[in-house]
DNA sequence: CAGGATCCCCTCCGATACTG
DNA sequence: CAGTATCGGAGGGGATCCTG
């Protein structure tokens, strides 16, 4: 079991680079979660982004923008971010990334924390 | 459509911090795709990882091990790393991470190139 | 309200050199 | 083979101040 690895396996456009594992900075994930329901303002956003500074959270949206996930849109000095369709379709994956969090997230702190695997 | 945010949903722990979407550094998803087919060596590892230096892989390792994803064992001088029951548990949610990002990577890129949205 | 401009720190990553 | 030590650059993220 376990045949040699493919050294090209990683090479190219693998989406190891594109997937949302690990797509975007810190925020980025949050802020794909606050759209989900609908535009939301970018004084909106920062509520539940506790903490989050107003570069920054500039700075993220820009890149979901840049990368066709978000859309922003000004009207009548209303500044409105959305998801579009591509930003929509991550919803998915992304809840099943979520769902295992839940799922197994006390494991990961208890190896966290170094409680011991009594085999050790 | 769209009833105010909830200032609490990204306290605690909201799995966001945990989840595989952004979970790890730069190699770690692709170590773990390395270890799908049994445990690996580290110089086996080396391979795919193309340009990984030494240093960094050890650190993603060891991060990994200390999340409980990967477990390190010598035996007879040979050190080899394996995925935990935990660490296998990803792979479900990664290639359903992956699978987006080879079904829409073409828009990301022509996002990332300012392929013209016309109606603007 | 929705940012932009600065400053600063910290971590990430790579390159190089060295070791049991 | 499987690392560790050290250096250095780049970027992420926060704090603070300023603006149309």
């Amino acid at each position: 079991m376990a045949a040699p690895l493919d050294p090209e396996m990683f090479d190219e456009l693998c989406p190891s680079d594109l997937s949302p594992i690990r797509f975007g900075d810190k925020w980025a994930g949050m802020v794909v979660r606050c759209l989900e329901d609908g535009p939301r303002r970018f004084s909106e956003l920062r509520v539940p982004l506790r903490g989050v500074t107003a570069k920054v959270l500039t700075r993220s949206l820009r890149r979901l923008e840049a990368d066709g996930l978000v859309r922003r849109t000004v009207l009548a000095g209303r500044v409105e971010y959305a998801l579009t369709p591509l930003g929509r379709s991550l919803l998915g994956p992304m809840e099943v990334a979520c769902a295992w969090a839940r799922e197994h997230w006390e494991e990961l702190l208890d190896a966290r924390e170094g409680v011991g695997t009594a085999a050790d």
